[in-house]
DNA sequence: GAGTTTGAAACT
DNA sequence: CAGTTTCAAACTC
């Protein structure tokens, strides 16, 4: 309680502070009224204030070992019930072990609870994900590839945990990210090998959290903050499913899409924080430490004014609670205010649905940026600012550029001058989307894919397995496109890989196949497993999600369909398919078993973390398996897609177009959206197709990526 | 460590 | 929606 003394001067002063946020203030002193009754639960949060600090970092950094993703699920519990607290521990336990425990009460006090997507996420299986829907309309602008984030993200939620573990993940997988996030989190003691942030999200990813992809890596610091949320329900979800989840899942998507993702970069941020915590005590040298080593992504603020209930305060934009290691002043962003914060935090997403969404989102262009990175030619960063920065003197080239900072490159949507980003011009990125906004070649892809979808939908066993919960290949493939998200990642780390599309599908296949352990599969296994041990753990998740993705669009249009939900719409549809297919996933058994056997991968780097990052994988490597399957049973497709797919690209653009199809001008190119409504996953598909083929340096669907029509699938409901 | 610069966020 | 102010980080000395 002293701590939260602190905390309970810094309302009242708070509140004299901001007359402007009233509102705010208001809900801090309600909070501080109440505290007096959450005090009672959180109460135990604040007396382990000072205590908890240490442990939450200790917690942290374990999450961090484990994986940031994992530590989220403690605050799900957090945020609801006190048992629920346990269980989710208690389940991570199963899947990570001992630590869990600890890394909840971190995750608990960092991490805020975001109830509002939570509760907003529909438990239906079936995804009522309007808030997510709106939320990934608003990234789906930005790119798709938020999309396949989000996607692969519930994916892996599912997988590991429950509910909100799927927003979570696909936060992370993300690339939309919040620049808070980013820096934050490679410092976490995943080892983010990969300090970068989507790119590196990937690496990230393996070491921290379960996805490979890129998304993650990102995310992983988005996912700390996930689990601090009630939300922490999904997280704890996501740590296990089995406690309630379904429906929190629903409930939690939409909102925790936006939320998750700010928070799994918070989360790792906040791990590397707690590490930066641990090793600094006084906040100031934290903070430098933090700013200097940014790598650390242990980011602390330093807010004289705000309470750290505005945006100005990284941790609150990030979605996490300030640590000890924070200088700020008065601050309400703690546990014990968990109310006054969330109320801010509603009232900024009121104003701003947005305000909390990530900033940076990969795009499709990513793929581009495989390709084009190969070539020399393309930026290193695929993701976008979703906004775009402002910057008049910076050029930038300094961390005052907030695409500079990501390190992602300029896009359109800035506004800078003088734009020297060293990750990509404005001018360049421009270019790319000119390509892209080749319309004509998107409709013809799209022909050429809805004619492929004809026939692979003919193959009905695609649609069954898509919709059959257990069959692990249809959901996979909506996985692994979401996953796909992490694409961008995967991109930035597979250009070799990338040339490998036509076989890495099996490498994908191995994980995949090892996950599910289908016999069909074995063979595929075998395969995988030589080329997943060839590539790296992170890289290999991606490269698995990339597979996939291609193999999904060549094989089924169905798959595509799933992909296309992810990556079109950026939200809804395909989150809640992912959702539905996630929750299923994680339901199986064979989903744990798969975490449990099949950690090893490179992922499974760090341990317990693995496992629980292996869960959301998971789903990726049903996806493999489904792929394999696919290849095993339809062979024949397999041939014929490939056959295909060197079609579109005769036919197609060149692969520049097709990312620039995927880049975020897609989005605003709108391309001939499908001309199946019913298949407006399918259009999508198509476009994912179009991605697919695009990882496979096949640039032929990019046109239909453009997706879009993340609207469409939207409206479709899944 | 203090002060300046910068651009996002918040406000009008 | 545009302009202005506020804010805190990034940067410089």
């Amino acid at each position: 309680m002293e701590t939260k003394g602190d905390a309970s001067q810094a309302m009242p002063e708070q509140d004299g502070k901001d007359p402007k946020e009233q509102s705010t203030s208001e809900t801090k002193k309600e909070k501080i009224e109440e505290e007096g009754n959450i005090v009672e639960q959180p109460s135990h949060v604040c007396p382990n204030f000072v205590s908890d600090l240490v442990v939450d970092h200790a917690s942290r950094q374990q999450q961090c070992n484990t994986s940031g993703a994992q530590a989220a699920p403690p605050h799900e519990d957090y945020g609801e019930d006190g048992e629920t607290v346990l269980h989710g521990p208690v389940q991570l336990i199963t899947h990570h072990g001992s630590e869990v425990s600890q890394l909840h009460r971190g995750m608990s006090r960092r991490c805020l609870q975001f109830e509002e997507a939570q509760q907003k996420t529909p438990m239906d299986g079936t995804y009522s994900l309007d808030s997510a829907i709106t939320i990934i309309g608003s990234i789906s602008s930005s790119s798709n590839t938020e999309l396949e984030i989000l996607d692969s993200s519930q994916v892996e939620l599912p997988s590991s945990s429950s509910k909100k573990q799927t927003m979570f993940v696909s936060k992370p997988s993300g690339f939309g990210l919040h620049l808070n996030s980013i820096v934050n989190t490679l410092p976490i003691g995943c080892s983010a090998s990969e300090p970068i942030m989507s790119h590196h999200s990937a690496g990230y990813k393996i070491s921290c959290s379960k996805l490979p992809n890129l998304v993650e890596r990102v995310s992983s610091t988005a996912g700390d903050d996930v689990l601090q949320t009630k939300a922490s329900l999904a997280t704890g979800s996501a740590i296990s499913e089995s406690l309630h989840t379904k429906e929190t899942l629903n409930k939690l998507q939409p909102p925790e899409h936006q939320i998750t993702l700010h928070n799994n970069r918070r989360f790792s941020s906040e791990h590397a924080d707690n590490f930066e915590e641990f090793n600094q005590s006084s906040p100031k040298k934290k903070r430098k430490k933090v700013s200097s080593t940014d790598g650390d992504g242990c980011k602390r603020c330093n807010c004289k004014k705000t309470r750290c209930l505005k945006r100005y305060c990284d941790c609150f934009a990030a979605g996490i609670y300030c640590a000890e290691t924070c200088a700020c002043q008065g601050c309400f962003n703690r546990p014990e205010y968990e109310d006054t914060v969330l109320e801010a935090r509603q009232q900024k997403e009121s104003h701003n649905p947005l305000a909390f969404a990530p900033k940076i989102v990969q795009h499709v262009t990513e793929f581009h940026a495989i390709n084009m990175e190969d070539a020399g030619l393309f930026t290193p960063s695929s993701g976008r600012h979703k906004t775009g920065c402002n910057c008049k003197r910076s050029m930038c080239v300094k961390k005052y550029c907030e695409c500079y900072q990501a390190n992602v490159g300029c896009s359109n949507a800035c506004r800078c001058e003088g734009c020297k980003n060293i990750h990509g011009r404005k001018e360049e990125y421009g270019m790319t989307g000119e390509i892209v906004s080749n319309r004509a070649n998107e409709e013809r892809l799209e022909r050429m894919a809805d004619n492929k979808f004809k026939m692979i939908a003919n193959n009905k066993f695609l649609q069954a397995e898509l919709y059959d919960p257990r069959s692990l290949t249809p959901p996979t493939p909506s996985f692994e496109y979401s996953s796909h998200g992490k694409e961008a990642a995967k991109s930035r780390l597979l250009p070799g890989r990338y040339v490998l599309s036509s076989e890495p599908d099996f490498s994908m296949l191995p994980s995949y196949a090892k996950s599910t352990s289908s016999p069909s599969n074995s063979h595929g296994n075998d395969m995988l497993r030589k080329t997943s041990k060839t590539l790296d753990v992170v890289s290999h998740s991606q490269e698995l999600d990339y597979n996939i993705t291609e193999t999904i669009g060549q094989f089924s249009p169905r798959f595509d369909e799933l992909a296309d939900f992810s990556d079109h719409t950026p939200l809804p549809s395909p989150s809640p398919i992912i959702m539905a297919w996630s929750s299923s996933k994680t339901r199986d058994a064979a989903i744990v078993s798969q975490l449990c056997l099949y950690p090893g991968s490179g992922r499974l780097s760090s341990g317990g973390s693995l496992q629980w990052r292996s869960s959301p994988i998971t789903p990726m490597t049903r996806l493999g398996e489904t792929k394999t399957q696919a290849l095993d049973s339809g062979c024949g497709l397999y041939d014929i897609l490939e056959d295909d797919t060197p079609e579109i690209f005769k036919e197609s653009p060149t692969p520049v177009t097709s990312v620039k199809a995927s880049s975020p001008h897609k989005k605003r190119v709108s391309p001939p959206r499908g001309h199946f409504q019913e298949f407006q996953s399918s259009s999508s598909a198509s476009l994912k197709s179009g991605r697919k083929f695009v990882l496979k340096s096949v640039p032929s669907f990019p046109p239909l990526t453009p997706c879009i029509d993340p609207k469409d699938r939207t409206q479709q409901k899944y």
